[in-house]
DNA sequence: AGCGTCACCCGGACGC
DNA sequence: TGCGTCCGGGTGACGC
């Protein structure tokens, strides 16, 4: 979706009059974005990869990251912390602009390796780069292509469009597998940005330079595509194949 | 069309 | 210890 300069930092009092009084409906998520239907609009928020939600009293005192404070009438406050401010909150009338722009939901019941190849087939990129783009595939971030890679066995630099169709099955089971793995651990928590989860002690390939292929025991290698780490494992992850 | 590069941001890791 | 520098994460804009 656009992500135009001024809702970068939304002025907190046109923000105050416009959702006051309003009353939450749902919390549902797309993708990365997690919305908010407030009556008629719907608040989406972006956390980026150092924010975070939680609730509060509000006679607790605010946080050094605590940038931004909903009030709820009972006292209590929904406030958003980001220590690195990357995170986005928007405003929204509907969540078309959003939901238009984001390629499908890779867990659901009709994400399968037919959609998978389609969108594969359809352009000629990088695996990594075009796993990451919210476009093709919503959803995916670094780790979770790095490991869907490895459980893949694809190299991130294989051109989509090269893909078999065993290849393909085995890229759309590798990205299930790695998100439902990091949904069963309650998610990562990298960096000091602790949010609860442990699944960053349960990674096969990301963040584990030199450290042993949990396969086939050769030590992972880190390189950089499209300006992203990318781990993977260079005996389980080939990127030329044999010609036969 | 797709790639590389940059900007955004800042706590922490690292080097001296 | 203290300072300077670099890194990494997701996204969009831009140039090629």
């Amino acid at each position: 979706m656009k992500w135009p300069r001024h809702v970068k930092r939304p002025s907190v009092s046109t923000f105050r009059r416009q959702i006051r009084g309003r009353t939450v409906t749902d919390v549902l998520r797309r993708g990365k974005f997690i919305l908010i239907p407030l009556d008629e609009q719907v608040l989406v928020i972006h956390l980026m990869m150092s924010g975070d939600l939680h609730m509060q009293e509000s006679t607790n005192p605010r946080g050094k990251f605590e940038h931004t404070v909903f009030e709820f009438e009972s006292g209590w406050q929904l406030r958003f912390s980001d220590s690195r401010k990357f995170g986005r909150v928007m405003l929204l009338k509907d969540v078309s602009e959003i939901d238009n722009s984001l390629g499908p939901e890779p867990l659901a019941d009709d994400f399968d390796p037919r959609l998978l190849g389609e969108i594969l087939l359809k352009h000629k990129r990088l695996l990594k780069p075009l796993l990451m783009d919210q476009h093709m595939i919503a959803g995916l971030g670094n780790i979770y292509v790095d490991e869907a890679l490895h459980r893949a066995k694809l190299h991130p630099l294989r051109h989509s469009d090269s893909l078999n169709a065993g290849e393909i099955k085995a890229l759309w089971k590798g990205i299930r597998r790695s998100l439902q793995a990091g949904l069963r651990h309650n998610g990562a928590s990298i960096d000091w940005v602790y949010r609860g989860g442990d699944f960053q002690n349960h990674f096969r390939v990301y963040g584990r330079k030199g450290e042993p292929c949990p396969v086939c025991a050769t030590a992972i290698v880190r390189i950089v595509v499209g300006q992203r780490g990318t781990h993977f494992c260079p005996t389980c992850q080939v990127e030329e194949h044999a010609q036969s």
